[in-house]
DNA sequence: GGCACGAATGATAGCGCTAACACACCTGAT
DNA sequence: ATCAGGTGTGTTAGCGCTATCATTCGTGCC
């Protein structure tokens, strides 16, 4: 301390009281201040005695390391960034709490970002951003196809794995397998007994989307049905409901599969309008299983998938890669849906 | 490295994943390192042509300033931290996606640690692990009375806020006005004509439940009504469910409100299945106007809180703690909620 | 008893950035 | 010409921590 005339304005500058530093526990305990270091990060090349001599000193002070100074000197930061879309449907927001919660476990912190629109643009520079923070990794729930494009190129240097309906290729990715439920869906209604199954598909550009309408096609397809045309909506209630509004009126209709649950609530919403029963008249699968889906009216069959799952999945991923694992190709962990019969499919007629 | 040259990067976007730093923008643009800081943090006062051909450089060679570094120098970060518990819940994951939304818009990154149990210590570690991250400020959505206790030694030095249901007190809070909220709520159903309201209360720690509870009971004695026995849920539709069989069986019971919309889904499943029919026999009023309430059967009378709103007064309060406002006054802004009449309300018998 | 050898600790030098001051260099008034 | 006062830029010295090498000490060995 030669020059603490001039002091720079540092974290809780002045206020003694604020800033504990490495130097001051090295003081207390008498020891240098690289041997704290080494007490708090490979306690075993420390004398046991001394070891716990510092280790009295740090709680006595109230000793917090300064990240930052740690960071800057590693080069390492014990933060993911996540990326993020869109949290506040229940699929990306299940998955980013499976994430935060399994990084709990591993003393890794999470930093978020969501995005306004999932352009490659924005992903590209949401990475960016959290690269400048020095983040360790990047997890990205980005279910979408051209914020997934060519994201390679981004993350030089950067291990990122992609979560959600991930088609793969370059990037590792955890993922339910879409295809699996959507077919699995499909083939219920069909078990049933009923000619054809109806689909409201999420929007054209999400994976996952595209992986559920490809898996109800081929399924109706494999099993020689005709395949009525596909809509679109928007994962909303609302977009259920105008679907809906439009199939009440068509009496061929008697089964329809929704890509996710919320939409299978406003779709059935606008057939009880019409006076159409559920399953009597028309059965309906929805997609999630949202914790309300059990105790709807009725009670919704759909494909349950396990986020939490998924995210320790993916964390699992990253840290491979962090870990230095080679960058294996097309590296994945796929988790099994599973079709959950309640009561809003029943047989035709 | 230091000595290293720099390579010419390609003509397009950097693939040179060598970490470019400052030093290599100022010799590229025949300044020192000082002069491109300056540029990037207070450009006007750097001469425009020199500013231009820095700008130039950084563009070049896609330089990205190294946050730990300025953190280290600095003592700002410009991260602020997200303490939160149980993100699934659709009010805590809307609060946390209006507070990152918010804070987009600022150039403030967000770092979120969400806690597995909400005591004291969880709480007052999580903010102790942010601080080692140097946060420049942190927000709580922890509307839970054990977490808020004695916030204020634990925050000593570091701005800190509370949004949700806070009790209010030494640290300043951005919340709605849950007991205006479920003061509407419980009026309604007096209006409608019904003797009594029923309520199903969340958990009992909560701060939020805490305020719906006492605003239903109030209203009730206010207007010279019996107050029924309050049962307390945990806010899933399970919770809402089993409260629902109870009830199904009294006919004197023709109103219930219950603290959040998830109950009442469950609720009026259980109902349903009792063949008591909604709103004919019992009316039934939620909380929080989740996506879906517009589309249940029958669409759901409930409260409206706009979360978003509540992210951003939070973000603001934290912004004028950081910015060096006066401390404690008991600052507060308080939003209001909107009762929103929909089909699952009216005149009893 | 002198030597090599490992274990424990210390001294030094940055990590990449910015605050503070120092130093040009330019005006325009004297 | 001279000086005050500005403007634009460079120089220096850290922020708090850790990598690396150097040093000390104890131990066993021939």
């Amino acid at each position: 301390m030669s020059g603490d005339l001039v002091r720079p304005a540092g974290p809780g500058s002045g206020r003694g009281s604020g800033t504990v530093v490495m130097a001051d526990v090295a003081k207390l305990a008498g020891v240098s201040p690289m041997t704290v270091s080494r007490v708090l990060n490979s306690p075993a090349r420390v004398r046991r005695e001394t070891r716990l001599r510092v280790l009295d000193a740090v709680r006595e002070l109230g000793y917090r390391p300064n990240s930052a100074a740690r960071v800057l000197a590693t080069g390492r930061s014990g933060v993911l960034g996540v990326v993020g879309f869109d949290t506040t449907l229940y699929g990306p927001a299940s998955m980013l709490f499976g994430i935060e919660q399994a990084a709990r476990e591993t003393e890794y912190g999470v930093t978020i970002t969501s995005l306004a629109a999932l352009t490659q643009r924005n992903v590209a520079e949401a990475v960016d951003r959290l690269r400048g923070q020095s983040v360790d990794g990047v997890i990205i729930i980005a279910p979408h196809v051209p914020s997934v494009d060519g994201l390679a190129d981004v993350s030089a240097g950067l291990p990122v794995v992609a979560v959600g309906g991930g088609d793969g290729g370059v990037i590792p990715v955890a993922a339910v397998d879409q295809y699996a439920g959507a077919a699995a869906a499909t083939r219920h209604l069909l078990d049933l007994g009923h000619r054809t199954v109806w689909h409201l598909a999420g929007p054209s550009d999400w994976l996952e989307a595209g992986a559920r309408r490809q898996a109800w096609e081929d399924t109706l397809r494999a099993a020689g049905r005709e395949v009525p045309p596909v809509v679109f909506g928007d994962w909303s209630p609302r977009s259920g409901y105008e679907f809906g509004k439009r199939l009440a009126g068509d009496p061929s209709v008697t089964a329809v599969f929704t890509a996710n649950d919320q939409m299978a609530v406003g779709l059935i919403r606008a057939l009880h309008e019409a006076g159409r029963r559920i399953p009597g008249d028309i059965s309906v699968v929805g997609f999630d299983d949202v914790p309300e889906a059990a105790y709807l009216s009725p009670p919704l069959t759909t494909v349950g998938q396990d986020f939490g799952q998924v995210g320790r999945h993916a964390l699992q991923l990253l840290l491979e890669r962090i870990g230095g694992a080679p960058a294996e190709e097309d590296r994945r962990i796929i988790v099994e849906p599973e079709l959950i019969v309640r009561q809003s499919t029943g047989r035709p007629g």
